[in-house]
DNA sequence: TCGGTTCAGAGTATT
DNA sequence: TCTGAACCGA
């Protein structure tokens, strides 16, 4: 049994595997089978009688990544997995507090806000203490909130060391104690709870430390202060954890999570195993060496190479274009390059820096008319009409639960306007009590008469329907909801209402699936038995409050925009943990890729250098990297220079389809080095290795005859724009002495230059007046 | 309460 | 340049 599980393991991930119950961190490099070497563990460490089923904990970041590895253990072992502590940091500890929220201090049906309800509830904190949103932007106080519990600290512990701080800490004590009221918690506080549960309870640490003999972290290089800490307090004595991680893939810093938690946990934990895991199954060879060049220039790192058995395979292509629609073209001619030769357009991801650079790529895909499909738009569970459906349930669960009270009192439209639910506030923070309450007692001094009925008969609505919603099962209670609500009407009546509507429906939908699952995951006898020590609150929460978590933990899947078969797009970040066939990299200039707000300090240029390093290893086959040495960013034409990331790709690995100049800083538009003549036109598709670069003429003249009129046209726009300036060019003015290009709009006379002079800062220049000595 | 206008800001993102 | 949010007038 456990010979057939380690079969087809290399030495190394077999090593990983089979380590003694000690302390271990893995090096799991991109595409080295981490996921499998996960499971593995886990499934050998059972089929050994070293540990239960319940005595694993399994915990990732991600809910696709928590899914990956329950789907894959329901194949390596006999066990359901589903009883099993394996999920999400959150996940993991909103278990924990539903089974112990009394000593957690919660009441057991607390509600979790997500990032959007979180602000509204920043945003009410405010108004009810009168406090202008520029005293206090909401953003910002949200983001200290969380900034503050991903540290640990509560009001108490937080230096208020200026007015503004204190403000700020002082608005985080009001926050804290709103939710309390209304049995709401977010995201931080889910950690934060939980981290503070087992430091103040020791019976309940040593329980869940005795229990839990391996703890088992995958991407151990996200994680964060609060969570580390919570991993600390859970390892005992006598129990091991296994901490996989890849250093080189940290790319969430500005997230808080800290790549130093590896070297502590070595450190702290005295960690005598460390395995690398440098055999890549992913990429072919010229991928892994331009990868492996890359991420050699960061200093801080704990050192690893991927390697492969395959073939070098195909050299990772290089193409300069004049702008950012010429990259998009060009990628065009590309996707329809391979979808000629037989792969499919869902073998194909686009990556890029920032999600404002989709625009243009979207434009030529979509006049192209070939499908694609962009990640990170709103999510099933963020969408408005969801979000009011789930107000009225979270309502129906729990009448003090404000937050969701003031989303829906008035809507659909009943009537009840601001200055209503202004009074309405009044009196229940005069009262001490939630809105719901504060309308049943409300008679004299509060909203007016006709208000306050129409306020009554929405507490009546909310009270019905929970009477006759405890007597259906959920997906029927949730249709209810949405029906007697009026929501279902409203939208009908919207003209673009049909969506919605459809979205409501799913929501039922959802409620259904969820019912199914849950049921399978705790009803099962073998699950069952797995819980027998486990104290019964996870059992008694009603269907209704279990789901309403799981809206919250879990957004649901990105909208698809396009068909099945689709270009998949997306930010470079997005991209971490998938691959492709054939990967784009687009927009690898200075200033984007490597973006300008990371360049300022040493650490955000090389976590910008794993996020490349990550782009890249995403790859199999073929990798495209592109760069246009025009962009519209921000309403102005941008001229950048290429990224260095290119410059540290080693050249055996790599193919330039347009001329390498020699210099980054050298202009390529005062010398075009194209030919001009439409040379080569009859390849099938160039960006793929073949003929010299040098005979190539330039790229664009390949393009479909109708498209040639406006290329060349485009062509002569651009060489109209020559001036011998470029980002980075130093020069010298009379009056403001030496500084530096850092930025060039406009062309001919309307050419302007913004340039940063040392004591008289930063000016913008019209070139045609101004007179520059370019240095 | 809606619709239009104005204005600032513009990185990456999971739960 | 474009977008989202805030604000004001009907």
């Amino acid at each position: 049994m456990t010979t057939q599980l380690l079969s087809g393991l290399n030495p190394q991930q077999a090593a990983a595997v089979t380590l003694g119950p000690e302390h271990a961190l893995i090096l799991a490099g991109a595409g080295s089978g981490k996921t499998r070497v996960l499971t593995t563990r886990i499934a050998w460490l059972m089929a050994n009688g070293r540990v239960s089923p319940m005595g694993i904990l399994a915990v990732t970041f991600t809910n696709k990544a928590a899914r990956e590895m329950l789907l894959r253990l329901s194949t390596l072992t006999a066990v359901n997995p589903k009883g099993m502590w394996v999920g999400t940091f959150h996940g993991l500890c909103n278990r924990m507090l539903r089974l112990h929220h009394r000593d957690a201090g919660l009441v057991p049906s607390f509600q979790i806000l997500d990032t959007q309800d979180q602000l509204a509830a920043v945003k009410r904190l405010l108004k009810a203490r009168n406090i202008g949103e520029d005293r206090a932007p909401p953003r910002q106080l949200a983001s200290f909130i969380n900034g503050c519990k991903e540290k640990g600290q509560r009001p108490a512990d937080v230096e208020a060391f200026d007015d503004y701080n204190r403000r700020f800490v002082e608005l985080y004590a009001g926050y804290d104690a709103q939710c309390q009221r209304e049995g709401v918690v977010d995201f931080a506080e889910l950690l934060l709870r939980s981290h503070e549960l087992l430091e103040r309870h020791q019976i309940l640490r040593e329980h869940y430390q005795q229990r839990f003999r391996h703890i088992l972290v995958d991407e151990f290089q996200d994680t964060n202060a609060l969570q580390y800490g919570w991993l600390k307090l859970l390892a005992g004595a006598g129990n091991a954890i296994f901490a996989v991680g890849d250093d080189d893939q940290s790319i969430y810093a500005f997230r808080g999570a800290d790549v130093a938690n590896m070297l502590a946990f070595e450190r702290e934990f005295a960690v005598q195993h460390r395995v690398k895991l440098e055999q890549n199954y992913r990429s072919s060879g010229h991928i892994l060496d331009c990868a492996n060049a890359l991420i050699a220039h960061n200093d801080r790192r704990l050192g690893k190479d991927l390697w492969t058995e395959e073939g070098a395979g195909e050299r990772v292509v290089v193409q300069e274009l004049p702008s950012d629609a010429f990259e998009a073209q060009w990628i065009v001619e590309q996707v329809r390059a391979i979808v000629r030769d037989g792969d499919r357009r869902s073998d194909v991801g686009i990556l890029y820096r920032s999600n404002a650079q989709s625009r243009s790529l979207e434009h030529a895909l979509f006049s192209a008319g070939i499908a694609y499909r962009v990640y990170g738009g709103l999510r099933f569970f963020e969408r408005a009409e969801i979000k009011h459906a789930l107000a009225y349930l979270r309502l129906i669960e729990r009448e003090e639960d404000d937050g969701a009270f003031l989303r829906v009192a008035n809507f659909p439209l009943r009537g009840i306007g601001t200055r209503s639910l202004e009074q309405l506030q009044d009196l229940a923070r005069a009262k001490g009590c939630s809105l719901m309450e504060a309308v049943r007692t409300a008679s004299e001094g509060g909203p007016g008469g006709a208000s306050l009925g129409r306020l009554r008969q929405f507490a009546q609505l909310i009270s019905r329907l929970r009477q006759e919603s405890a007597l259906l099962a959920l997906p029927d209670a949730v249709r209810k909801v949405i029906n007697d609500s009026g929501l279902v009407a409203h939208y009908s009546m919207e003209r673009e209402g049909q969506d919605r509507l459809e979205n409501l429906e799913e929501l039922v939908n959802a409620a259904a699936a969820f019912v199914q699952e849950e049921s399978f995951g705790l009803d099962t006898p073998s699950t069952l038995a797995a819980l027998e020590t486990e104290p019964v609150g996870v059992l008694t929460l009603t269907p209704l409050a279990a789901f309403l978590a799981h809206a919250s933990l879990e957004a649901g899947e990105h909208q698809a925009l396009s068909g099945d078969d689709a270009v998949q797009m997306m930010t470079a970040h997005a991209a971490k943990g998938l691959e492709f066939r054939h990967v784009f990299i687009t927009g690898l200039e200075e200033g984007l890729f490597p973006h300008e707000n990371a360049l300022s300090q040493e650490e955000g240029l090389e976590e910008e250098r794993r996020l490349m390093y990550v782009g890249i290893t995403r790859a199999r086959q073929r990798l495209y990297l592109s760069f246009a040495q025009t962009r519209m960013l921000h309403g102005h034409t941008r001229y950048n220079l290429r990224s260095r990331f290119l410059e540290e790709l080693p050249d055996a690995a790599v193919r330039w389809l347009s001329p390498r100049t020699s210099q980054r800083s050298s202009s390529s538009w005062a010398q075009p080095q194209w030919s001009g003549h439409n040379a080569g036109s009859d390849r099938q598709h160039q960006g793929h290795p073949g003929p010299e670069p040098a005979r190539l003429g330039h790229p664009l003249l390949h393009q479909p005859l109708e498209d040639q009129a406006c290329t060349v046209q485009l062509l002569v726009e651009h060489l109209d724009s020559i001036h011998p300036l470029r980002v980075g060019s130093r020069v010298r003015h009379g009056r403001f002495g030496e500084g530096v290009v850092i930025e060039l709009e406009g062309r001919g006379r309307d050419a302007r230059a913004q340039i940063r002079f040392g004591a008289h800062g930063i000016k913008w220049l019209a070139l045609s007046v101004a007179r520059l000595e370019v240095l």
